[in-house]
DNA sequence: GCTATTGATGAGGTTACCTCACAATGAGCC
DNA sequence: GGCTCATTGTGAGGTAACCTCATCAATAGC
């Protein structure tokens, strides 16, 4: 029986918990990075995942796993901030797509780079051969989500 | 139906960013685990870290890692279904434990085991071995955040 | 005893999503 | 061509899970 001002939890954390927990640190440490920036979390990804080419508003519903509704407002955004333009398609007038604006690209690098900092120095505690079997099982997990 | 961007994306996601999709499809995944019991997720988590024994409110958000104002909500959810309890704290009038009740505890086991079968579910497409990997790595990042 | 700190909470705000309904367009069929 | 059905993006409106700040009671330090 543990002490009630014990600073380690009696419950043991699964696997589930122990990601939910990390992702929670690492959306800490990603606002701080991207705080100089101004930018929102979301704003930062939808902005890598659009990176240097066009795609479809659904399409990038699709890579940041939102409902194709949400990502209106996220290129709201961007777009209001000169980040990124929506674009007619040539082959279907319903669709859009999104693509950076030459600010937008600039910013990416920038912030692509700031995001590398902090990752490394969350990271960072880990061996490099963690990192690697990290990226390995995460990517296996992720591969057929 | 596959479009011309279905390939691969043009986008290298980086250890960040893969934990963070992970817990996403986590967190879906959780959802439908606890949907039959009616429960939120982080309400599952509040149930689970007061487990059976009491601790303080402070405590609870410490472990759960959240602001101390944001418990008050989960424990008035949990006490509002009668599932858990504030206690009077006897050493300092102030502060006020948390306990589950008999059906907080009945619910916790069967929310366990769901839990655990969707865990076991989405997580067993990983070998045994790197699971145990995966636990060490998160453990390291988590211990020190 | 006086002051500073702490435990919990009320009030109010924010973020990052969601669903549902809808207009415009496209695709398939006769 | 006309008819039906699916699909693209968006307006409207909602929600979950947080947050900060101000406040109040109670304790701790001097």
């Amino acid at each position: 029986m543990r002490h009630p001002h014990d600073d380690r939890p009696a419950v043991e954390l699964d696997l589930g918990d122990l990601v939910l927990r990390v992702a929670r640190d690492l959306r800490h440490a990603g606002m701080t990075a991207y705080e100089p920036y101004d930018l929102a979390p979301h704003q930062a990804r939808a902005l890598r995942v659009i990176g240097h080419h066009t795609l479809r508003l659904g399409e990038l519903a699709q890579h940041l796993r939102v409902a194709p509704r949400s990502v209106t407002d996220v290129v709201d955004a961007l777009e209001e901030r000169g980040l990124a333009e929506r674009t007619p398609d040539p082959t279907d007038r319903r669709a859009h797509g999104v693509r950076l604006t030459t600010a937008g690209s600039r910013l990416l690098e920038e912030v692509d780079a700031a995001r590398r900092r902090g990752a490394d120095e969350y990271f960072g505690r880990l061996s490099e051969r963690d990192r690697a079997t990290l990226r390995r099982i995460l990517e296996r997990l992720d591969a057929d989500a």
